[in-house]
This record gives structure tokens, sequence and C-alpha cells, in this order.
DNA sequence: GGAGAGTGTGAAATCCTTTGCGGAGGGTTG
DNA sequence: CAACCCTCCGCAAAGGATTTCACACTCTCC
């Protein structure tokens, strides 16, 4: 059925050797054949079967990936940038939903593990310890998570912040409320303490809201809170939650930004689109993708340069309508 | 490194064709051995090495993946599906995204035939021809794209329209205009073909407007075109394109749906999200992916009974708060 | 002209699993 | 007791590509 390496040998008059050495390592091969069998192989539109290649060489080409929500707007760009390096590099990627699930995440990273040459782990929710388990088991890229000494890429949640906190504090805000992510989330847990830092640098108060679902409904509940707290200004775990806030302030009748600044985090392409659209601090979502491919591809090439890497990206605030003066009391 | 079938072999002190057969074709060994093996695989926590497999059966246990764009919120709905019915049937995902690109996308299922069983093509944007031709290569599923007798799932985008345009006349309107998406598509031709027949049907009035790219800016764009018409409401090819109209007439001070209704198409999670939300027809996406696959496995099961197997899915008017009744003149 | 170095190629082993074939052993039947 | 049948299991081949090893050949130089 399928064209295979003694097809393109026979074609061109050598052994099945003379054909692997004139495509994979053609300085082995002289000059006339090399072009003879490769004018041949191009004919015949002959590609090695990776399956068979795999099986003697270890290597499959093939990267895993797995998300735990493809729904949630922040994964996608990071998938697209991981999907594009690894194509340039010529690996195919195996792609899983674990609907965040952590169970489901380290079945599968088992499951994976035997078919990839190495995974990565987008925003995993495993334990620290499975994820030490799972990362014995097969090189791994964390995305967006640091835990120990795990090759990882994860962004500057803390000068985001920063960035957001200057932002709102530039504009009078004194009492600033924060919508938290799950308690469970890292960057969750990075945000906060990034929040808090900036807020006592600029000697501003901040009441903490939630936690709540990293949902459009999870801001929604919280935007009464968030009123009945007083405040002028509020930043949230990230911009699904924001616009929940922003669509329950709306209802309610609350001007944005005139009577209270909404803010968010992640700068998904969501945020441009609504009305007022949503200031927030840019995450670069694609840079981190193939940023994760670039780590995961120079493990397995060097694992002992490259066995402990972590590299954070730097953030950007997006300013645009939800943020504005804070209301003169 | 890996257990193979011998250190299971070893183990369970019988040949690894036992082994083989003891897990995959049990009946044929006789109870007290085949427990014996299967033991021993469960301690060694053995699972066969699918290249190997695949290599001699033929079956990679693979399916491949197409999409145009992840970022279009429409399609992470069908990957959703495809990818959850895909790993029931124990099967594994390649996914690859074109970025738009139609040639790529030959390009891609070339690539991909070889290591998967079969392909699921989501809204392809190539030809005809194309289509055609890399069908031939590899078992091939189209979604929301019908060409020839190939295999597909495709939504009922006439009916939805007659939904729409049902809708809108019943709130009193008669001038209606549609933003086309690209000429090239097949959902857009498929929708218009319904528009017509259904505003024919209801004796209203259409002005089409576009094609425009079926992006947020696009809708942008169209937006003025739609005001200059002088018509009170206003059917989007999709989603995206409704957004960004809304966000226009809202920049222009145009109340919506007081002086304008606007209706989209795809509901995706973002238009029950923003104020006002968005009148939508609903497809069934993560149904479509659950449906793609199952009519691909079934094709590979028996060809000659699925080979050209064509679904249509139904869809859903999903009446929100950017439609009401026409102004009165 | 023959030894030695160097280059180019083929044969064969290998990766892991599946499967057709046949052998061994036990049981049944005439 | 012989012939036969069944059941259960092992041997060996197959699948496609890579890689080691060794052979054959050319060229150089003494």
């Amino acid at each position: 059925m399928a064209v295979t390496i003694k097809d393109v040998a026979r074609a061109a008059g050598v052994s099945p050797s003379t054909v692997c050495r004139a495509l994979s390592t053609p300085e082995l091969v002289r000059a006339e054949t090399r072009e003879r069998v490769q004018r041949s192989a191009a004919e015949l539109d002959y590609s090695p079967n990776r399956a068979a290649r795999g099986l003697i060489t270890g290597r499959t080409g093939n990267l895993g990936l797995i998300v735990p929500d493809l729904g949630n707007p922040f994964f996608p760009g990071v998938v697209k940038g991981i999907q594009a390096r690894a194509r340039e590099a010529d690996y195919a990627v195996f792609l899983a939903d674990t609907d965040e699930d952590p169970a489901a995440e380290a079945q599968l990273v088992r499951t994976l593990a035997k078919q990839v040459d190495g995974i990565v782990l987008c925003s995993p929710r495993m334990s620290e310890q499975e994820l030490r388990g799972v990362a014995a088991l097969t090189p791994v890229v964390l995305l967006n998570r640091r835990v120990g000494r795990l090759p990882a890429i994860t962004f500057d949640n803390v000068d985001g912040m920063r960035q957001a906190v200057t932002h709102l504090t530039a504009l009078g805000h004194r009492r600033i409320a924060y919508v938290a992510g799950p308690r469970a989330s890292w960057s969750n847990r990075e945000r906060v303490r990034g929040l808090r830092l900036a807020i006592a640098a600029a000697g501003a108060e901040l009441i903490e809201v939630g936690p709540v679902q990293p949902q459009f409904d999870g801001g929604v509940a919280a935007a009464d809170q968030v009123l009945a707290a007083g405040v002028t200004a509020v930043i949230a775990y990230n911009d699904v939650i924001a616009l929940g806030l922003l669509s329950r302030l709306n209802v309610r009748g609350i001007a944005v930004p005139a009577a209270i600044s909404v803010l968010g985090f992640d700068d998904i392409a969501l945020s441009a689109m609504v009305h007022p659209s949503l200031t927030t601090v840019g995450l670069p979502m694609k840079s981190c993708g193939r940023a994760g491919v670039d780590l995961l591809l120079g493990l397995l090439q060097d694992p002992d340069r490259f066995g402990s890497t972590r590299r954070e990206l730097g953030t950007q605030l997006m300013v645009r309508g939800s943020t504005g003066p804070a209301p003169s009391a």
C-alpha cells in the first residue's frame, strides 16, 4: 500500500541502507548516488514511516500537550504557539483536554508518555507530588506553574500586579478589591502575592473577595460583594471573571469606569471586544507556548543543561476603557 | 528502559506470543496461564508499544484533527467533543492548526496521513478538488462542510436561518441586513441560501453587506454600511462579526435592540457574556465533534457501510438581549 | 606493484509486537 | 490400542527503518 524504503531502493537501484543514508546523512553517500536516490524518493513521494523509525531510534517525533480546558480562551492562544513551534521543528502534537480533572491529567500523562518524546503540561491542576511523579516518567515542561526545579515557563505575575496597581493608584484609587481565583491555583497565589506587595508599596487598601470559580459566573457572583465593599476599583483573577463583573455591574446600573474601575488578567481576545473594553494585564500566550516547546526540545537534546531551566516571561498592562479616574468622594 | 512484552513473558514464565494472546485474545489462553500473565503485566505496568503494534497491524490508534484557527472560539468547542469521544474509544488525537492557510491544510493532511488511521477535517478551507485528493489518501471526515459524497457532519444552516428570520419578522422587522462571511466559505453559502428562502417566504426585504473577514474587525467595518442601509435588524455570518457590529453600534450611540436588532450565528461562549447579550443561532459544536469521530470510527470498521454517510445536526435559536421589536417607523 | 588508507555500499541485526503454523500433550472414539 | 481431534502454547516471520560491521573498490605512496 504505502511506499516503503524498499520501493525507493529498487527504483534507485541501491540497497535500503543506502536510501536511508542518502536521506538522513547525505554526506556519507557519493553525490551521484545521493541524487539518484533523492530523485527516486521524490518521484515516489516517499517519506519514512515514523513509527518504524521511532521503534529503532527510540524517538517518536511526537510531543504531548495537556490542557485543562480548551474552552477557556486562555489556552487556545498557548496551544497555537506550541503547535506552530512544534511544526517548525518537525514534531507532531498530541492534544489532550482534561476538563479540569486533576486525576485525568495524571492518567493522560501516563498514557501519552509512551507515545511521545516529551510532554508540555499547561497550567497543570494536579498536586506537586503527582507532578513530580509524572516528571520522573518522561521529560516534562510546565507552563504557567512552578514546582521545585522542574523545567517551567511562567509569567511574571508579580510584576503584572505591580503594573495593575500602579495604574490604578495613579488614577487615584485607594480602596481596591481583588476577586480571587481558585485557592489551589498557582497563578492565583502568585497574583495575590504580587498584589499584596504592590498594594503595600502604594499605601493603598486591599479587600479580598472570593475565591470564585474562574468563570463568567464567578464574576457575576462576586460583583455584589465588590459593590458592598465600597471600593472604587476591582482587579479580577482573570479576564473571564472580569467580564462577569462587568456584566453584573451593568445590570445593576453601575457605570464603568465612572463609578468603579475594573481590571482583568490574561488579555484574552474577547477583552478588546466588549464594551467598555477591558483594561487587563496581557500575558504573551503564544510566546509561552513557543518557549515551552523550545525548552522541551532543548531538554531532549541535552538533559543536563536544560534539565532544570525555568523562564519567566514579562507581562504588559493593556489600558482600555474599563479603568478611569477614581470618583471624587 | 521501558518494559516490553519480553519482560512480562519472562516474569510469567511464558513466551511473548502467549503474553500477547493473553492480553488481546484472552479466550485463546488457558485461564490459569492467562491470569498469571495478566498479573505479571499489571505488576510491571506493561502496556504494548503502539508504534510496534501499528507497524504490524497497520493501525496506529491515532486520529488526526485539522482546524483552521483555534483562536476562533467556534473551534475549541468542536475540538473538545472530538477529544472526548476519541479518548473513550482509546484513540489519541493529533492536532494541527493551519492558521487559515488552505495550502498548509493540504500539506498537513499529507504529513499526518501516515501517522493516523483517519483524519477529521474541521471547516476545511481548501478547494473541492484538493479535498477529493486528500480524501483518496486516507479516511477523512468533513465537519461543517459538504463536498460530493464525502463523509461529513454539517449543521442545518438553512433551518437555522429560518428560525432567525422567523424570530425577526415576528418582532415586526421587514428590512433585514446580512453581513456576509468569506465567499469561499461553504457555511456562508448555505446560510445565504437559507436566508434568501426564509426572507422570500416571509415577504421581507434583504440587504446584503460584505463579504467581510469573519472576525471582530469585519463586524466593526460592516456596521456603518448596515446603518446606512436603513434596516431595523441585521444578521451576521457569525457571532464574532456580530460582536464587532455591537461594538461599533455602541460607539456610534445606536441603541441595541431599541434602534436595531442584531443576530449572530454559532453561539460561542462569549455571546452570553456581553451586554446586551447576543441573540444567536446555536450550533451543537461538541456534538458535532463527537459525531465526527463516531463517523470516522465507523468508517474505519466498515468502509462500505459508512463510506459516504452524511449527517446534518439541528440548530437552536438562542433568544437573548440583542433582538427586540422593530422600532415603529 | 603491493601495502595501507580512505571512501562508498550492502548484508544483517535490531527495535517491539502480532500472527500463521505446527508441535506437544491430553482426551475421546472406534 | 490406535487414530484422531482439541486445546494450549512456542517458534519464527513479518512489518519499516536505522545502524553496525565488514567488504570491495579506488587512490596514494613507497
